[in-house]
DNA sequence: ATATGAAGTGTTACACAATAACATTGATTA
DNA sequence: TAATCAATGTTATTGTGTAACACTTCATAT
């Protein structure tokens, strides 16, 4: 069974979202961290949609829903609970955030980013990984962290 | 003959320097874009070290040394130019910037940062380009732009 | 040479992104 | 229950980047 891509529009992107929630209550029991209220509402707002969104954008999102209205330091400690949990990943380029779709795999992200919707995908791809710490050994470099973030046109936008 | 590394501390830093300028006439001169005093002074502030250096190191830089003292807009329109005409790169994760030793070639850079001393070097790696774009198609996405920013340690630091 | 327009730079003010420091509340445990 | 630590609230500040407009410099055409 292959699950449908964020670019099909036609998605349930409800199921997405409970999926995410599931998973997240899943990952922080198993491994006793609080998935406290305000961080899954956050985790919530970042699974709005599958384009990435910034800390200040989840503010206003708090403070226009029934959420209580929340100051950036808040907002940014709930983002920074949920990369370290895995549950979201940062992308630096548009300094935003997006949510993992696969938070219970240690993994190497690659995101595909759409320059005309913004819409993101995220790939797990071992192999890119072995042949870049390869060419890096070259140079006597070790990788411990990888940060790739490609952008492109996605199929509903070429 | 091969290149010392950055990271070969007994290199003759002046050196680079002295290439990265007489390269960045010689591209701007074939395009017929200007190179002008102060893009030509930020571009050696760049060039400084081997290390990505953020806009406001640069406008402090501009400040005590022997150039004309400047504000923000001025030095992050010299750092676009840089970048517009890929004699810079920009990391994004740091947000700061680092020149590139072959601006005249079409690449896709990668960049293996030290998270020790920093020391960045760029690779240009057409392979991971082909097999990042073939899995990108399997997603009906068509990439025209990477950023690729590894991290991990250099051969001296580790 | 002089006018004209475009490109580059100066200047001020502001917007957006992120964190420091400290107070308060809530959960856990002795 | 008291003590303790984790989480959140609050205020202020730092860091990063841009909008808007004035002024200067350069290239080109008359
Ligand atoms: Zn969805
Ligand atoms: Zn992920
Ligand atoms: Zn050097
Ligand atoms: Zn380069």
């Amino acid at each position: 069974m292959t699950k449908a891509h964020p670019t099909d529009t036609s998605h349930d992107h409800n199921l997405c979202i409970k999926e995410a929630l599931e998973n997240a209550q899943k990952v922080c029991t198993a491994r006793g961290s609080r998935l406290t209220a305000l961080r899954e509402r956050v985790l919530e707002l970042v699974w709005q949609s599958h384009r990435p969104i910034g800390a200040y954008e989840v503010m206003a999102n708090l403070k226009q829903g029934n959420s209580k209205p929340a100051q950036p330091p808040t907002v940014y400690r709930a983002l920074s609970f949920l990369v370290e949990q895995g549950l979201v990943h940062k992308l630096s380029s548009s300094n935003a955030y997006i949510g993992c779709h696969i938070p219970d795999k240690a993994h190497d992200s690659c995101f595909l980013v759409c320059s005309n919707c913004q819409t993101t995908i995220e790939l797990d791809i071992p192999d890119i990984k072995q042949s870049l710490a390869a060419h890096a050994e070259q140079c006597h470099f070790s990788i411990n962290y990888s940060n790739i973030e490609l952008s492109g046109l996605c199929a509903e936008c070429r």
